[in-house]
DNA sequence: GCCCATTTTTAACGCGCGCAAAAAATACAT
DNA sequence: ATGTATTTTTTGCGCGCGTTAAAAATGGGC
């Protein structure tokens, strides 16, 4: 920085702090740097920033399982909003495992991040470990929402979206049960089932729950295995079944097709199947999974906002934001 | 460090031996630092430690398009084999943008890592970036090759995965049309068709390709649009058709759903559809998809063998390893 | 108990930059 | 032209650690 301050005949310091903030310079200056930098091609070393401001610029984006396309695309979408605000967002992902989750936020803590948008596993985090991380580094959870930890909540309406889709499924034909996991790995899924059956109980219907084993992230195979049980032993009561995600009613689907039942709206198919989040890949299964279906952009531009803004210094209460999905009619359901 | 030195009574150069390399250091000295740390929870700064190392231990991890869980299942087992050996992977993708993919390498380049496991966008990439960044940094290219950049190349062999399977589509019904993007995103795919072209007719059948429109990443949607577009003309003259993908295969299946066409193997199926790659999803398509699986595993691994091998100075010519593919025979095909 | 090879300590420099205080230069309004 | 507010320059410290050279300590073999 010195030798390029030199040829530029600007002071380092004020090299310095065009680097931080090019609007803080004068006009003239400004040009006069960003000439240099045209023709030499100089770069501030990260490591040597990082180490003497207090802030960094390292934003931490943290999600479960970076192989699902839900949140490989909400990943892309916050990461994209990052860069925008002149940050320097990092992908990570827990893989799945409470263990990598831990070790990752341990080796986030060491990245010094300006702030963190923490998408946890659910059910087997480490708790206690997201707190001391939370208290230690400006975090915004999104996704699924772990006690009251970080800065804020943001995330999607699970009641919202249970409620709508079943209501629809109720307008269009028989109304559903409830396709989901017994041991679910994250919280959205036990509001859904709740709202689920609230909402069934105001539209003045039995409410039915089929809760099916397996443990993990491999939800396609769970819900195909599931499926061929549930239906082995006939335990829908209904024509429609509405699943907890995308993924469990794409695993279903594809059982259904094992079994030769015929999926759909057509008076001659045998079963509605319904599913929650607007996966990525719901428009292309066979048929086209009705779904309800995450506002990305909402969702991901709320997030990162209210991380900044804390990040700006101003915290606000701890707050939970959620946000309401759109119903994606297609020919499943 | 000098604090948690003085504590553990030992000198600061001795700890900073030992976090460097702790089998560095006598057994005692490394037992007494081990308990010091159990109490004391230091951690040395990243950015002082990369500030003055010749070489971080950072590897960065970049993928064209992250979405695409082919890609994020190839990203996580790259990530974990260079967590193993010690390193500290850092994930980045183009979002299938070549200016995108240009950024990112700038700003990897910034980071000053080890070594880099690139799979670059192909096509639209700027080569002319790819080539100066390979200079600077130990590339490894994977997935897709261009020119013979970097230290070497490791991926699957095109012209095995098409000859295979087209094999197996032969030997079991009609022979096969080639479906394929007209201007595709990267050079697997013309490994592929001339792949196919030779096979059929080494088997003494015509060869008949496909070609559709469409530009960008959203293969299954430009699989979709051009199936349909296809089957409306009747494009294929053949009940078989082994797409370039399976993403493609994927918004096929979709067309052919659309247009009550029954796929698979049984007699009255009026097509058969079969894909390559492995995707993550092809076994819960409807119905699942015949295709031919990348050896995720041992790609992954020889590819980070290579980069690893490279890194600790011993760098051999420039050298393609091309890994072969397993078929996977499901109920399309 | 002595010698030698290895390891640790001591002391000190340097990495590339952020940051702060005081002095100098510049811009703008009157 | 004068005065004031803002920027820039000058000067120099310090961040937390890697690294080195020389001195001191340690360990193992005999």
């Amino acid at each position: 920085m010195e030798e390029f301050a030199a040829v530029s005949g600007i002071s380092r310091p004020t090299v310095s702090k065009f680097f931080n903030d090019p609007s803080s310079v004068r006009p003239k200056i400004r040009e006069r740097i960003e000439a240099a930098l045209r023709e030499h091609e100089y770069r501030p070393n990260i490591y040597a920033v990082n180490q003497n401001r207090k802030l960094t610029k390292t934003i931490g984006i943290v999600v479960p399982l970076l192989v699902d396309p839900y949140f490989a695309e909400i990943a892309r979408t916050l990461e994209e909003r990052c860069i925008h605000a002149g940050y320097r967002p990092t992908l990570f992902s827990a893989h799945g495992s409470a263990s990598h989750e831990e070790e990752l936020l341990d080796n986030l803590r060491a990245l010094k991040p300006a702030g963190v948008l923490l998408a946890p596993l659910g059910r087997t985090s480490n708790k206690e470990a997201l707190r001391r991380f939370c208290e230690d580094v400006p975090t915004l959870i999104f996704d699924s929402s772990v006690d009251e930890l970080g800065l804020a909540f943001v995330g999607s309406d699970n009641a919202q979206f249970t409620t709508h889709i079943a209501d629809y499924l109720c307008r269009t034909g028989e109304p559903p049960c409830f396709f989901e996991m017994k041991t679910p790995a994250n919280p959205n899924a036990h509001r859904r089932r709740q709202a689920y059956i609230n909402a069934m109980e105001s539209f003045g219907h039995d409410p039915q729950v089929v809760s099916i084993d397996g443990e993990g992230w491999g939800f396609e195979e769970i819900g195909r295995v599931g499926g061929h049980e549930a239906l082995a032993k006939d335990l829908f009561r209904t024509n429609t079944v509405l699943c907890s995600n995308d993924r469990l009613a794409i695993g279903l689907l594809t059982a259904c097709y094992e079994r030769g039942l015929k999926i759909g709206r057509d008076p001659d198919c045998a079963i509605r199947v319904a599913g929650q989040d607007g996966h990525p890949h719901s428009r292309y299964t066979c048929p086209p999974l009705t779904t309800i279906s995450h506002d990305y952009d909402t969702v991901s531009k709320t997030a990162v906002d209210t991380l900044f803004r804390a990040i700006e210094g101003n915290v606000d209460a701890w707050k939970s934001t959620r946000i309401e999905g759109k119903l994606l009619m297609r020919d499943s359901a």
